[in-house]
DNA sequence: GAGATGAATGTAAGCGCTTACATAAATCCA
DNA sequence: TGGATTTATGTAAGCGCTTACATTCATCTC
């Protein structure tokens, strides 16, 4: 009766099978099948008894099997940099909802910004079924590019727009939206500028947002080649080492850009840590507008990114391909500078 | 020659499979598993050969085939409330890396603080094959334990601790952390107290925190039932509006004591609006120390609770139940009070 | 009341993989 | 040099599921 299972030393109970449960309703495994797929097609009689059965027996379907059968396990994949932080969880949490209402199910991978992870978490997820991938910037190794192009799986591209790139994206023109803000700061009569950025190699969301400082500085006769820029990983920590070693050069810059609101709150613990208030001594602006940009003080002067807009609309473009009902054609939206108190004038 | 197959409406390519590549390296399907698990026992030769046609092929092992007849996919499920703000995502990343070290992946998924969610949750990361659960807290309905207990997946509980309980679990005792905490508050002289907690159905953390309030309160001869209770999902917005609506009260309290330092921020912020000093006018607390504790001004007094340790000794007691070298025991760890700025005595 | 119709259920193939077992080839030793 | 041993590779079963097709049985229709 008993059947031979879990000869092995692991622990885990067998988990009960489609077959378990037919046998115990006496029924077919087809008909379990059908009462988990089509229930409408089950006389409710039966149907009845393989429910209670199914849930005496704390039953589960094997997620593999059906994947492998069925060739379709409407789970979207998601290859994120970091979680650390909250740069993505808002996007992602709204991509998430947006999934949900189409019967989509997230999976979540975090690559450390490091394209080596990024390349074997694409092929883990991949291995997992997933039918579709979300990835963050178009910078990639080429390795990357031509499995996921090899495999023709839909890629959607988020946290940056580009209307030539690789893949449909969802996002916004880093560089255009950075040298907005650089042009305001020099139209407040900045000239000694620093800019504090996340490494740029591997992250063309980090350099184009220092391409539109330069750019900037350069449409206003600036040397670009005089601005300051430090690369230091996205942390409040590194945010404000970077600043207080900028801001005790000898030729103090009057504003530190910073490539996000993480390091721009550590810039400014890092000015009150040598006594300068901002923005009266030093200015300061992030990019991202997070939730603590307007909770640290002085509030932040930063751009602010329509994070939710832009996960649901991934999400939704995703769907989109998956029915077939449209190719993706990508969206790009806009950002908006937020004037709070860290940019001011410079001293004097 | 080519196989007929992807006839559906389905756009994606076929994923290229076991057999294709063994076809073409003129190989059969058993040694280029080898090649993938057991590489030491394919001749040299042999094994260049087909790497070539699995690179070539941009080849990638189907996890659900591989698990179904493995019976064992490395993968661990957590299931976390939330992702929307950080209370657990350093606790997460520690508990990942861990993880890695052990050859173990890690498959996330947020429940929202709904307990129907997390128990659909469950069930879809076991359908995935997770070999073990990371849950947290100890409060959720009986079906969910039930199902969990009739499948014997070996589960671990964390951001709390209990000996008695359903599970081992790696963390603290919610209620004697927050109890040292307000035993603190009263004894520099705060007897109006106010407490901003998270929705304490289902969270056996909010309301130990709860708990512990009242018990050191009533230790020190304080009406428990005067102290108003207040609940409100976790949000800097939720908690600035509570604060606002306890501040002002007729009989406004000297500190309003928060589930988590999310909450506390958002009351400080909401202290501030009403024109009123923290702590001069009024004190705040919080509980967790995330990073924004320090970046608020004023810096937030908090209970400090070991996240990463915490992770991390998840991790290695799963992997130690995994591998079958240990029973995991639970682990008790110490919250510990950091002082800042944010609770002085009461005004007058 | 006999054949047609349709609803409910069963049968069995096959998805991509691992692995026990079978076989073939290479190496060894007296 | 021939049989025993070792090493490399192949063969095929079976993991848990879905689904096309086959079967059964109750209802109709004239």
């Amino acid at each position: 009766m008993a059947r031979e299972r879990n000869t092995g030393t692991k622990e885990l109970a067998a988990a009960p099978t489609l077959e378990d449960v037919a046998r115990k309703a006496g029924v077919s495994t087809a008909t379990v099948s059908r009462c988990l797929n089509t229930p409408e097609r089950v006389v409710d009689s039966t149907r009845r008894r393989v429910e209670k059965v199914i849930n005496d027996l704390g039953y589960a379907p094997n997620f593999g099997a059906r994947a492998m059968v069925s060739k379709r396990t409407n789970t979207i994949g998601a290859i994120i940099p970091t979680m650390e932080n909250a740069i993505f969880a808002r996007g992602l949490q709204a991509f998430q909802e947006e999934l949900a209402t189409h019967g989509l199910t997230l999976l979540v991978a975090s690559s450390a910004y490091e394209p080596e992870v990024e390349e074997s978490q694409v092929r883990a997820l991949l291995a997992r079924g997933a039918d579709a991938l979300l990835l963050i910037g178009f910078q990639r190794p080429q390795s990357t590019t031509r499995f996921l192009k090899k495999r023709a799986v839909p890629v959607v591209v988020a946290w940056a727009y580009r209307d030539d790139g690789e893949w449909p994206s969802i996002g916004f023109d880093n560089r255009i939206a950075m040298r907005e803000l650089a042009r305001k700061v020099i139209a407040l009569g900045h000239r000694k500028i620093a800019v504090i950025s996340a490494p740029q190699t591997q992250n063309d969301r980090a350099s184009e947002r220092v391409e539109g400082v330069l750019e900037a500085a350069a449409e206003n006769g600036l040397d670009p080649s005089a601005i300051k820029v430090v690369e230091t990983p996205y942390s409040v920590q590194n945010g404000r080492a970077a600043a207080e070693k900028l801001l005790q050069s000898d030729d103090r810059p009057t504003v530190l850009i910073c490539g996000n609101d993480v390091l721009a709150v550590g810039a400014i613990a890092g000015a009150k840590s040598l006594g300068l208030s901002v923005p009266e001594d030093v200015s300061v602006t992030g990019f991202d507008d997070i939730e603590i940009a307007q909770i640290v003080k002085p509030a932040l002067t930063t751009v602010h990114v329509p994070h939710r807009a832009m996960g649901r609309e991934a999400a939704r473009q995703i769907a989109g391909i998956l029915t077939g009902k449209a190719a993706a054609a990508g969206s790009k939206l806009e950002t908006q500078i937020v004037d709070r108190e860290s940019l001011g004038a410079p001293p004097e």
